[in-house]
DNA sequence: ATGCCAGGATGATCCTGA
């Protein structure tokens, strides 16, 4: 089964690229981030016309997760349990965002993630993003306790670059989030929670990104971010035969500010 | 060997992204 990733930045912009990709790659599984629309808004026709089924949550213009699959969605489940929600902390708003979703596809369970943004290193929006992290690792680390030979991928944009050579330039980044010592120490959590990096191994840097920023010729420039990430259990691990980032979806116009990430796994 | 920011909302400008 071939399964991918990819931070959008819009479906409503972009569904006839992605279709194109689902396509152009023989995609079986597809985890979108940033779909950027409510649930009634989401362009489901595009996709089941190809054999996609669809789940998603969105309640805005931010945010906003998805899981598409040609070979079974089963058990569709809306955030995780314990995941915090920002609004909640003035208690104005508690309904959570649309961060996380999971379903089961194939006999895997895959979870769409959008970590949050910490915008800044002092913003409480960075304090949020740890917090949701640390919810995350609970969580994960609950299900691999419950049934450790689980197929399980955890994939999406995690906001975070876990190594110095997942961005083009450190000194770029001395005071800012992605890098910062918190942010990699809770990602760390999450792989010593039993989720390896099952791309790195297959794709590794230096030099070798998921996101360049639209400004500053970021993308010609070859100044990009590692950030978007498959983490698998122990027993999805075991069965990756290959891995892509797709650095082609990022060229030309109406290209996402992201590349998707593609794995192989065998049956 | 790619191209100088994009998307969405509201209504020409602001918020967000990383």
């Amino acid at each position: 089964m071939r399964l991918a990733t990819w931070n959008v930045n819009s479906i409503r912009t972009r569904a006839d690229r992605v279709a194109a990709f689902l396509e152009r790659h023989d995609v079986d599984v597809l985890a979108l981030q940033e779909t950027k629309c409510r649930d009634d808004q989401f362009p489901e026709m595009v996709f089941s016309a190809l054999g996609y089924e669809v789940a998603h949550v969105g309640h805005s213009q931010w945010n906003g997760v998805a899981v598409l699959s040609r070979i079974g969605l089963d058990d569709v489940e809306v955030g995780f349990p314990g995941m915090p929600s920002w609004s909640s902390k003035d208690g104005v708003d508690p309904a959570p965002e649309a961060r996380a979703i999971a379903a089961t596809c194939g006999g895997v369970r895959v979870w769409s993630l959008y970590v949050p943004n910490g915008r800044t290193l002092a913003d409480p929006h960075l304090q949020y993003k740890l917090e949701w992290l640390e919810a995350l690792r609970v969580a994960a680390g609950g299900w691999l306790a419950a049934d450790p030979q689980a197929p399980i991928a955890l994939v999406g944009d995690w906001n975070i670059a876990p190594q110095d050579d997942d961005v083009w330039d450190m000194s770029v980044f001395t005071h800012s989030t992605h890098v910062s010592p918190p942010e990699r120490a809770a990602f760390q959590a999450v792989v010593d929670a039993g989720y390896a990096d099952v791309v790195r191994p297959l794709a590794p840097g230096p030099g070798v990104f998921t996101y360049w920023d639209y400004t500053q010729l970021r993308f010609p420039r070859r100044e990009g971010m590692r950030i978007d990430f498959v983490l698998g259990s122990p027993a999805l691990t075991g069965r990756v035969t290959g891995a892509l980032i797709d650095r082609e979806e990022r060229k030309g116009k109406g290209a996402s500010d992201h590349a998707p990430v593609i794995v192989d796994l065998e049956d």
